[in-house]
DNA sequence: CGATTCTTTGAAAACAGTCAATCTGTGTGG
DNA sequence: CCACACAGATTGACTGTTTTCAAAGAATCG
């Protein structure tokens, strides 16, 4: 499991032996299968985790119940509750294997340490962030003023592989859309 | 103008004299008449700006000539297109005074710079992009499943003070309505 | 004051949401 | 291996919201 982490860092960022081994020391692989949670609400968010293989997904659920969906990581992606991990605060968020999954995980306090111990890998950590905001920023930017239609063709262009593994309801969580218009959209499309 | 920075650098990290001056000697005082840009669509941007007073805007021109309000800031926030200013290619954004302005721009190098040579600052810098990134996953939580009075009433509580300075078509474009519809909302609201 | 831009209002059309029913596929237990 | 149950996906009819287009009122700036 490690290989996979391992060369993902080697591609991003140049450690050392040393560093490698200090990063697996503290880095827990961690099974799940479908359905299965990484994080419930309320509880908090004490780890980040770096994606392995499979398919998990972020979301909170509103006052009348509706799932939304806030993200989605697959393979070589990261996920947590930053806020609920930075601040100590109980999550609003769930974090939810869609497909039997991987994932490595790393505590707060060991994650800290890693950057403190090793430079790259902070600053890589920052780039990824940066990055991460860059897009949630054209998500913003593509989806906001769009209609159903625009929304999916832009999901479909972005995530191309997703729009298979996810199922569809959670992709029209994820678009702000019910999923009869994602199914209706769906139909339109393909009678073009 | 300087001071009302170093206030700012004050309250969120521990500099030395030392570091105040250097920053201080990189810091360019830009004035910004209303309707003036910092950034235009097209350009590269090259610097970070940090608003000392004044109102500014970030926003996208779609294909059928809609804005679309990406980022407010005001005194003590900053603004720049990260995208831009990371990979060195055009904007797809412009970056406007909504009022009379005043920023102090610190160019790419020179931010790098001080980041390289100012740990603190460094620190201080990817806390705000992590609160920021927070603050964008919310933006998209509360906005996107919402009705248009939903999404104002929850804009007047997350910025109180911005629904009076800004204009109200810019507001619309923020929260991706039209601005016939905030105008209908504004309405039904205060008849209740 | 006049011109331009911003905001509001009205009526019609487009769009997405809701509710209920049906269809499909998957997995489970007999 | 089949039948059944169950969750997910689709479809239809209806409702409600938002957009669009057009026009009239404010507000602002030179």
């Amino acid at each position: 499991m490690f290989d996979q982490f391992r060369k993902y860092l080697d591609d991003k960022t140049n450690l050392s032996e040393e560093d490698f081994q200090l990063i697996e020391s503290v880095s827990i692989t961690k099974k799940l299968r479908k359905h299965q949670f990484l994080l419930a609400e309320g509880e908090v968010c004490s780890f980040n985790a770096f994606v392995c293989e499979g398919l998990l997904r972020k979301y909170s659920v509103d006052d009348k119940g509706i799932d939304r969906t806030v993200y989605f990581a697959t393979e070589n992606w990261w996920i947590a509750d930053r806020k609920s991990l930075m601040e100590g605060t109980p999550s609003k968020y769930f974090i939810e294997a869609v497909e039997n999954s991987t994932a490595l995980l790393i505590s707060k306090a060991n994650f800290e340490m890693i950057c403190e111990r090793i430079a790259p890998f902070k600053d890589m950590v920052n780039l990824i962030l940066q990055r991460s905001l860059n897009a949630t920023h054209d998500r913003i930017n593509n989806t906001f003023q769009s209609t159903a239609e625009e929304k999916y063709k832009h999901f479909l262009r972005s995530f191309p592989n997703l729009a298979n593994r996810a199922p569809r309801h959670m992709v029209a969580s994820y678009l702000g859309i019910t999923p009869e218009t994602l199914s209706r959209v769906r139909k339109d499309i393909s009678t073009k």
